[in-house]
DNA sequence: CGTAGTATTGAAACGGATCAATATCTGTGG
DNA sequence: CCACAGATATTGATCCGTTTCAATACTACG
């Protein structure tokens, strides 16, 4: 078990003593990742585990007929490098320039040996990952379009890194529409029609293509509520 | 943060030393569950975590239409409890009679404090939970019914809990059909026109409705290959 | 300003959901 | 051991929503 499987979980470094950020800071290689570009690809070595520091990620994985499917977003404080057998499970590309904490491996889990309270904060955001991975699965088992839309804004609007302005309710969408789809098991087509469809309505209103604006948050979440 | 919010994940007791085994003994209970008995459900204080020993478990949301969402099969050496502010998050139902040791998390964290190894192994295993999941995800973002139950025969041949008979390639389904339509996001009625169309075509055999057997591997694979 | 990638809109067809009826199984008591 | 009842599973017919294919509009970047 030499390459601890690690990923896409939140670190909430606010709970980490001063000496355990000290000591994140010593063992970890800041990295700078400009926008679109990619940090790790599927298949390769894993020999590191990153941590989000600034800016959005994404996970996704490449399917056999080319098109590709949105594993998760990744923001600020989140875990990812996910790894099976050694090897990289997903792709993870920046969305906007980020910047990252690397740390190989093998220096976590010796840090995680020396600190209990370290590996449990780890241990507690890999679950906190299981949890918004099992919503989203119920999430995307529904069967009706306009409800995972709503599902997927709200999410975002509890998202502490998107709120540009609690106030006006204006929500900053680093992702494209292609990417919203793919996350959400829809095409890009219904997609934009369904978020045409809650326009209409007066459910929320785009500004322009990287932002959403919540109009009526009850309608919203009577239709984000599951079934 | 008193109570650890662990979850549904394997802890391969088989890669615990003998003292470790000694003591996971020691501070849990043994508990025997009824088939088709509640062992907790959502909301419930979370005060214990649990780790399947014989037979299986399925966890399960209740939806407000009444609906129930599958979201997990549990298998032994699973691990199962997942909590989210103090409250479990699923209900967990014993599909067989099951037999599970049952630890409470105060505890579980004062053995971790201890025993870097033990703490180490969960955060494997909950990491495993999450690959599982998000291989989940991606199965049932499908828009083919074919491909998800082909994706879900062949999750249940690689576990090593379901193979009776390795040579007839013979799986033991202890679900209903109503759980694994919930579980793949499909109605029983889609699942069972599947079922039978995998069946006029060579694909698989149902000789009764708690086994399937695998007749055309390849094809089977070429169907859950996901596209 | 133009071009390539991205997003929207339209028309048509497929596939799964739904409603409804029938069949099969499971477990219980006679 | 069999018969019965309630739950579970299959099958059928129809409807609706999403996918698909195709064309057009937009936007960002050089």
């Amino acid at each position: 078990m030499a390459h601890a499987p690690l990923h896409a979980a939140g670190v909430a470094t606010e709970l980490l003593t001063d000496g355990q950020q000290r000591h994140l800071a010593e063992i970890a290689t800041v990295r700078f990742v400009p926008a679109h570009t990619l940090l790790f690809s599927q298949g390769a070595p894993a020999d590191s585990v990153f941590i989000v520091s600034r800016g959005v990620m994404k996970a996704y994985r490449e399917l056999r007929s080319g098109r590709q499917r949105v594993v998760a977003f990744l923001f600020p404080s989140d875990v990812l490098g996910l790894a099976e057998g050694g090897q990289y499970l997903n792709n993870a590309q920046a969305l906007t320039p980020a910047t990252l904490y690397s740390i190989r491996v093998e220096v976590l889990k010796e840090s995680f040996r020396r600190d209990f309270a370290l590996q449990f904060q780890f241990l507690c955001k890999i679950t906190h990952e299981l949890r918004e991975s099992q919503r989203r699965a119920i999430g995307i088992a529904r069967h009706d379009a306009s409800g995972k839309l709503a599902t997927f804004i709200e999410m975002l609007q509890h998202n502490t890194w998107l709120r540009e302005n609690s106030a006006s309710g204006t929500i900053w969408l680093p992702m494209s529409r292609s990417d919203i789809a793919s996350y959400l098991g829809l095409t890009q087509e219904t997609l934009s029609r369904t978020a045409a469809r809650l326009t209409r309505c007066g459910i929320v209103k785009f500004p322009d293509r990287s932002h959403v604006q919540i109009i009526d948050r009850a309608r919203l979440h009577t239709l984000a509520d599951p079934l």
